[in-house]
DNA sequence: AGTTGCATGTAAGGAGTTACATGATTAA
DNA sequence: TTAATCATGTAACTCCTTACATGCAACT
């Protein structure tokens, strides 16, 4: 259950609607946790009924603005302090790697060559995120910088894996 | 959808009851596309009735073995040369990290050795995994080693990544 | 006779995706 | 007045998890 742990998070920095949230999910935390406006939505309702949030302005379009509670940041903490924490993770990206040896080699070698690519690719796109950023060193942004590195790191790492790998395949398939 | 796929993918290799899939998934596949008995059960059931696969034995204790449908050696392959291909992932470990602000910073760094340390002990398995094995090197054995070493790689990357962002949340927090 | 391992599922509910649907405000 | 953007949702469906439920076979 993380979707409402994320908006909770988005929350206890500032209110915010729906749809700011939504911005906020696709500029940065997209990348570790996608999610869709419905299930935003939804989640925001439950929030507001279990109490972890409240309304606390409306606006033009109507706009309902929310809040975490005191009940909320607990919860928020909670998630976060907890022992036995969550590390799977799911990449359909490497799962068809596990079946490459049912193509033919050049396929198998363009499955992994674009692989590299799209790593490559990332990896321009949050170095220009972090050459454009101001940073004024706020924990926030501390936080964001640090998964930011986690995405250069982890983007340079894929990217080298998938040479080394399309590298392997030639040789041995 | 890679569920029904990775089951192709198995059963492209050789027959296999639900039991068996499942147990292939716990060691190894689980990795990057973990998976319930429940759903393996269904999905099966699926599959047959599309023809991607196909009773092919029975055995003691109600055992059902299928095997790959050409229609379903298509279908397989479709999915690992689409273009359009699924590049998201998700991870509630690092969907933290962008919270970590609310915490003090005792507790933002106990959080990151803890993702350290559970990345070092993946590491130390993986490494079991590698020198127990034998390498004969037959094609489906070379994916899975494809996909070891990411998994090496990745967890060293990401636990020299949970040592450097502890210090720098030691630093700037 | 009892335990372990093999083998298959159902039921219920929560999480996530895709498509559909509506309406208000602002700026060109 | 038209288009873009802001803003909120519902409906239908699939995917995934957890708990429950059953029975056979082999070994001790």
């Amino acid at each position: 259950m993380s979707l409402p742990h994320a908006l909770l998070g988005l929350l206890a920095e500032q209110p915010a609607s729906g749809y700011d949230l939504l911005k906020r999910f696709e500029s940065g935390l997209a990348v570790v946790w996608p999610a869709q406006k419905s299930q935003v939505y939804g989640e925001l309702a439950k929030l507001s009924e279990k109490g972890l949030i409240e309304v606390t302005g409306t606006g033009a379009r109507q706009r309902r603005e929310y809040g975490i509670t005191e009940a909320g940041r607990a919860e928020l903490r909670g998630w976060l302090t907890e022992p036995g924490t969550d590390f799977a993770f799911r990449s359909a990206a490497l799962l068809r790697v596990f079946f490459l040896w049912t193509l033919s080699r050049e396929e198998g070698v363009d499955y992994l060559e674009n692989f590299a690519r799209i790593n490559r690719e990332r990896l321009a796109a949050l170095e220009a995120v972090r050459d454009n950023a101001e940073w004024v060193g706020d924990p926030v942004q501390i936080c964001g910088w640090l998964i930011l590195e986690y995405g250069l790191r982890g983007s340079t790492t894929s990217a080298e894996w998938a040479d080394w790998a399309a590298e392997r395949l030639t040789e041995h398939l």
